[in-house]
DNA sequence: AAGTGAACCTGAAGGC
DNA sequence: TGCCTTCAGGTTCACT
């Protein structure tokens, strides 16, 4: 499920109990993920503080205190849970899973809060798409997963502009150029597809047509850049609102209600005013579209 | 070069 | 109830 808005969300209900933390301890509960954790993974972090949590694109990114950066991707399943509170910083107590979720359980890190308090977070991730690197600082932004992310969809360097820039010549459809992270980066198939819809653009469209220089062009190219922008804008104001309440509840992350306008409403009635579409599925590059073929054009 | 599809892995949901 | 198939929000890699 995680998205930029849902990584962000995360980042935020992490902060709180892990930024300017100290890492008392770290319970790793299997050797790989997608890839194989850092050598010494768990000697390398024990004692670190956390100086800060940020995050680009769909990457979380805790900064150590010796400059080392803890990057996590959550992958398609990937999630972390707070348990506030925690009464001791042997990971012994959590080495066996006691039900189905905590079989999924591949990393615990037990901190002591900036307030002095104990705190246990822990990682799961079912399927395992998600993975942790250790990167030095001053070298990530050459690091062979960051080096060729494209811009933020937050934020105003995404405008009708760059979108023309970006996505100009360009053969693939729309619906995979705004999947594609080296353009934007962050974008995933739900939102790519709800900023289809809000900008009344047709997925299976080439991308390259709406960067020429005609009007209707430019216009298409604005409207695309300001749906992508407030889909996720309007996504992570979601998340936020419904995080609190979440925590409080079971200290899940990552996870929260949000209502999609075509997002796995096949055949459902379009939802935008005076369409009389009905939202449809077809498959691009192995992955579900959903889109109003009547008004997204 | 650019674009498409398979692969990675587990669990949930639906059909029979 | 159970067995089978299909599908899932991401990314990389191997092909055309």
């Amino acid at each position: 499920m995680p998205e930029l808005p849902e990584v962000e969300t995360v980042r935020r209900g992490l902060q709180p109990v892990m930024e300017n933390a100290r890492i008392t301890n770290v319970l790793q509960r299997r050797p790989d993920l997608r890839f194989p954790f850092p050598q010494r993974f768990c000697e390398r972090l024990c004692g670190r503080s956390i100086t800060a949590l940020s995050r680009r694109a769909k990457y979380l990114l805790m900064h150590l205190d010796n400059s080392e950066v803890l990057v996590s991707h959550l992958g398609m399943s990937g999630s972390f849970r707070i348990d506030e509170g925690a009464a001791t910083g042997n990971p012994g107590n959590f080495s066996l899973p006691r039900n189905k979720t905590e079989a999924h359980d591949h990393v615990v890190f037990f901190l002591t809060t900036e307030d002095g308090a104990k705190a246990k977070v822990t990682y799961n991730d079912p399927r395992r798409f998600g993975f942790m690197l250790l990167v030095a600082g001053d070298g990530l932004a050459e690091h062979r997963f960051f080096a060729n992310l494209g811009i933020e969809p937050t934020g105003n360097a995404l405008n009708g502009e760059m979108i023309a820039t970006l996505f100009g010549g360009k053969k693939a459809p729309l619906k995979a150029a705004l999947l594609d992270q080296r353009l934007i980066a962050g974008l995933g198939n739900i939102y790519v597809c709800e900023a289809l819809w809000r900008a009344g653009l047709d997925p299976r469209r080439k991308a390259g047509t709406v960067a020429k220089s005609s009007a209707k062009a430019k216009a298409a190219c604005d409207g695309l850049a300001d749906a992508v922008r407030t889909v996720i804008s309007d996504a992570i104001e979601a998340g936020g609102s419904s995080l609190r309440d979440y925590v409080h509840t079971d200290g899940q992350l990552g996870y929260f209600q949000h209502r999609f306008n075509v997002y796995d409403r096949e055949g459902a009635p379009c939802a935008r005013p005076g369409c009389k579409g009905t939202i449809g599925r077809i498959v691009q590059s192995g992955r579900s579209t959903f889109f109003c073929p009547s008004c997204q054009r």
